[in-house]
RNA sequence: GGAGAGGUGUCCGAGCGGCCUAAGGAGCACGAUUGGAAAUCGUGUAUUUAUCGAAAGGUGGAUCGUGGGUUCAAAUCCCACCCUCUCCGCCA
């Protein structure tokens, strides 16, 4: 949630940011509306202010004994007239909570504005992609040779879209698994958290998710949960409705999860391989911070994830989305993406986003300073990575030209010491 | 799923219709005492929101699991829901 004051203070801001994001907002009717909820609270907290001093009046004459009528029937006027006013307040709150919950987060001034991809701008990385001296096969067609994807099998179990790993495969995408939770835990300093991965809904509210992409998430039938399509969402979820000693930030955490996306509106694209799937595996990195260390440890984060793609050797360039590429919650996002040798594709592995106190704000995640003030944390998360990518990354580009896979040296001790697949 | 007990401030814990801006204790912060510390004593110790103010701050409202209700008045009474604990049943 964007800061309230905002809306009554410099309404123009928003209007700039919501316009820099090319989303479409009635911003009018909500500034309308949060003026009509102002002044319907005023009304009411004068109601009540008359009400709890006749009150107190009848109080104290009862005590004495005496039985003040009148004062009585002028406080039940009062209090009905209160009632009236609060149903119709409640109304014109939700309305309001329902509206602002649409308001996308201010992006950064250092964010790039643009309408879309074309507009991201590339940080760092390499910028053509490397060459081969032979044909590679796309991870597709060299996972089915060596059988380690059971491609033609999966969509008997849940459908298309989904990856049964087998045999190597299952055993590199664990590899995979713990040598990222290796890294951020034992070199980055993160805490690992293995959390449920079926969240209510105020939880999804609390990072954002909700309202906007509903159509993008499962739902349970019979009970109010999603399945979590990020493991951010029971991380930064933690801490909701917590005030945290100064003390105790950062803090910072790391989780495997697999993670659950509908992929509504992608009919038709990418149905081959394993680029784009309902579900799959990704460690993610969460941290609360303080504001003026925010987007410090923001580039802390980034240079997290990206060394778990360096240490794989693999090709990868980082861009920072420009403001209409950027998800609705997130102040500013890189993208780190690794080139696919057989697809001939930049892919993006890991997306690394600072939500300033959008979050915090939502989910109501504050800090108190040594000095003793409140105020709200920094939130900010990463994946680092996300598996099915990289998995394509390391049968395309460790591909030998006799048909095998060169295991990336760092996983090899989480393969028993293997060094080829095939 | 059934039966029972309970959810109060940072924590423990009292309160069971008006004086609750929540007793008492612990913790924490500051001060006194001390050569220094412990102990002791003193002082302070929530959040949120509307409004006025440049700000410091002032004036109100709200908050005792959540949401309704009863009442002039609710932490306290009633209803529903959520969560925790104990026992029973069922089940990986």
């Amino acid at each position: 949630m964007i800061n309230l004051k905002l809306l009554k203070e410099n309404p123009e801001i928003i209007r700039q940011a919501v316009k820099n994001r090319s989303e479409n907002l009635d911003l009018d009717e909500i500034i309308e509306l949060d003026k009509l909820r102002r002044t319907g609270i005023t009304k009411i907290q004068n109601l009540k202010k008359e009400r709890n001093e006749i009150s107190e009046k009848v109080g104290k004459l009862k005590q004495q004994g005496k039985n003040p009528q009148e004062l009585m029937e002028k406080a039940r006027d009062l209090s009905n007239t209160t009632k009236d006013s609060e149903k119709k307040q409640r109304e014109i709150e939700d309305r309001f909570t329902k509206a602002v919950q649409w308001i996308p987060n201010i992006p950064h001034e250092s964010v790039p504005i643009g309408k879309g991809s074309e507009e991201n701008q590339f940080i760092r990385g390499l910028k053509e992609p490397p060459k081969s001296d032979f044909h590679v096969l796309t991870h597709w067609e060299i996972a089915e040779a060596l059988d380690i994807l059971d491609i033609k099998r999966a969509p008997k179990i849940s459908g298309s879209r989904f990856i049964l790993y087998k045999g190597l495969g299952a055993k590199l995408e664990r590899a995979l698994i713990n040598f990222f939770l290796d890294l951020h835990t034992k070199k980055h300093g993160y805490i690992e958290i293995f959390p449920p991965v079926l969240n209510p809904t105020h939880c999804l509210y609390g990072t954002g998710q909700l309202p906007k992409l509903e159509d993008d998430m499962y739902k349970c039938r019979d009970d109010d949960f999603y399945l979590s399509p990020t493991a951010e969402v029971p991380l930064t979820n933690i801490h909701r409705d917590e005030i945290i000693p100064e003390k105790k930030l950062p803090i910072c955490y790391a989780a495997y999860t697999p993670c659950f996306r509908r992929e509504a509106g992608s009919y038709g694209k990418d149905v081959r391989g394993i680029k784009r799937v309902h579900q799959f595996n990704k460690v993610e990195l969460v941290k609360y911070t303080k504001p003026e260390n925010g987007y410090e440890d923001f580039e802390k984060l980034l240079s997290d994830a990206e060394e778990a793609t360096k240490l794989l050797g693999l090709p990868y360039r980082i861009k920072v989305l420009c403001t209409s590429d950027m998800t609705f919650a997130s102040s500013k996002t890189y993208d780190i993406e690794i080139y696919a040798a057989g697809m001939k594709e930049w892919l993006e592995v890991s997306s690394v986003s600072i939500y300033e106190q959008y979050q915090a704000r939502r989910a109501n995640i504050r800090y108190r300073k040594n000095e003793g003030d409140v105020d709200f944390v920094y939130t900010m998360n990463g994946s680092g990575l996300a598996t099915p990518r990289v998995f394509i990354a390391i049968l395309e580009n460790y591909q030998t030209k006799h048909g095998q896979i060169k295991i990336p040296e760092v996983l090899r001790s989480y393969m028993d010491g293997q060094e080829f697949i095939g």
